[in-house]
DNA sequence: GCAGATGGGACACCCATGTTGACGTATTAT
DNA sequence: ATAATACGTCAACATGGGTGTCCCATCTGC
């Protein structure tokens, strides 16, 4: 054990690069796909991460989604703000805590994430059929050793609680 | 060829999400891994972007850095001439066509996209080594069917090139 | 050699989205 | 009763995008 085990290959620095570079660049497209659709009914980005989410999980309170996007709740508010007003978000009370506001999406709400969300649709699962189903799996594999450990659990729940 | 062919099983609604929010959240926990290293240096992402592109294919004229990160001028503008009043980039004249300004590092900038590139190194390094070289495989696959044609040959050659 | 296209830089101005810090109120927990 | 929590909201500010316009140097095609 004296000898220190060199990096494998796939470690070095030309290999790093590009995942990153990908990465980069993959994000961007698929956030760039949806644009158009937000730009006609004059949301950005940060809207459709709030809609996003309250779409895939109910009922969410205020401060799941504020650990979930990691910012601020004035950031936050500003934007529930916006889709309630246009009618697109609504909130009720808790009844196990009244103190929490549960939020989920109306009709419309609903109607415009699933427009959105076919966008995305599009998009990745183009590159998931180019791609193949065991590339698939890597590609989750990885992107989950990006993500700290405490946000695993809650993507995951993403999936099983809704 | 009558009856339609079912989408596979990983097209489905569940596992596009899947790819969506682990793109999301694996994209901001790298990029979150710089901004300790940029607060210090009082810069922000806009200029990691450029330095990272400029480390990445030097002389890279001003028209091509446009292209990689797809802004308008005035805002790349902004960014370069912030990292060359602080002497992490400079330029020099084109010799083939002099009206363009071929970008560079300086060897002050060269340290700190080094240092910065440490930190990226470390977030994907540990997820490259949690997921194994085939997942590695996957996830380069994936991300490049997300990545428009015209930019991928732009991608590869960031490889080559430099 | 000149006209037009191109590469680059700069101006003023605006917008979206993030930040901090402070404060208020309802509700729950101790 | 008091402290902590969940939420909302105010003012003020930073960053990094965008637009439109104008300018200069240089290259290219005719």
């Amino acid at each position: 054990m004296g000898v220190p085990s060199a990096s494998p290959l796939f470690l070095r620095e030309p290999e790093i690069r590009r995942g990153v570079e990908l990465l980069y660049f993959g994000y961007s497209h698929m956030t760039g796909a949806i644009d158009k659709t937000l730009e006609k009914q004059g949301l950005g980005r940060a809207h459709h991460r709030a809609l996003y989410f309250i779409a895939r999980q109910p009922d969410m309170p205020v401060s799941e989604l504020l650990r979930l996007l990691n910012i601020t709740k004035q950031s936050l508010g500003r934007v529930l703000t916006d889709l309630a007003d246009r009618n697109f978000v609504e909130s009720r009370q808790g009844q196990r805590d009244r103190r929490q506001r549960l939020l989920r999406l109306t009709p419309t709400g609903s109607a415009l994430e699933t427009e959105l969300f076919e966008a995305l649709r599009e998009k990745m699962g183009a590159a998931y059929a180019e791609a193949g189903q065991e590339s698939v799996t890597g590609f989750w594999r990885v992107l989950e050793g990006l993500v700290p450990v405490h946000l695993r659990d809650r993507i995951a729940s993403l999936n099983s609680g809704s």
